[in-house]
DNA sequence: CTGTTGACGCTCT
DNA sequence: TAGAGCGCCAACA
């Protein structure tokens, strides 16, 4: 059993929550990684080692840092994810940030 | 085995 | 209210 074990089952659930997002709709790292019982940057670290196939069929895009921020990555995805998020008409702000994150923070049950 | 980095979060200024 | 910096924990080199 090795220890990456442990973090294949947190990547499973991770990609759950994510894929149960609603269109139109954002998570922060915090709020799964809180409902997850593990650390807002093992999500962070699941979703950036997504692979090609992973990433196809998951709206990786509706998460978002709990300040709204998606230019803060420095992976150069940032670019991606709010041009999707435009598509699924969550409003940003000029700065590349979620506009209103209140308005649609979703919370997984 | 040690050091650095990081799709982050919280606190201080 | 907004912006910058520091800290926690695990993976990677």
């Amino acid at each position: 059993m090795a220890k990456s074990e442990a973090f294949a089952r947190i990547k499973g659930d991770v990609l759950d929550i994510v894929r149960a997002v609603p269109r139109g709709r954002v998570c922060t790292y915090g709020t799964v990684g809180r409902h997850l019982d593990v650390m807002a940057r093992h999500v962070a670290y699941v979703l950036a080692t997504l692979t090609d196939d992973e990433r196809a069929g998951l709206p990786w895009h509706r998460v978002v840092s709990d300040t709204g921020d998606t230019n803060r990555t420095k992976r150069g995805r940032g670019d991606e994810q709010r041009a999707r998020l435009a598509a699924e008409g969550v409003p940003l702000s000029p700065k590349g940030a979620v506009a209103d994150l209140a308005a649609v923070l979703w919370v997984p049950d």
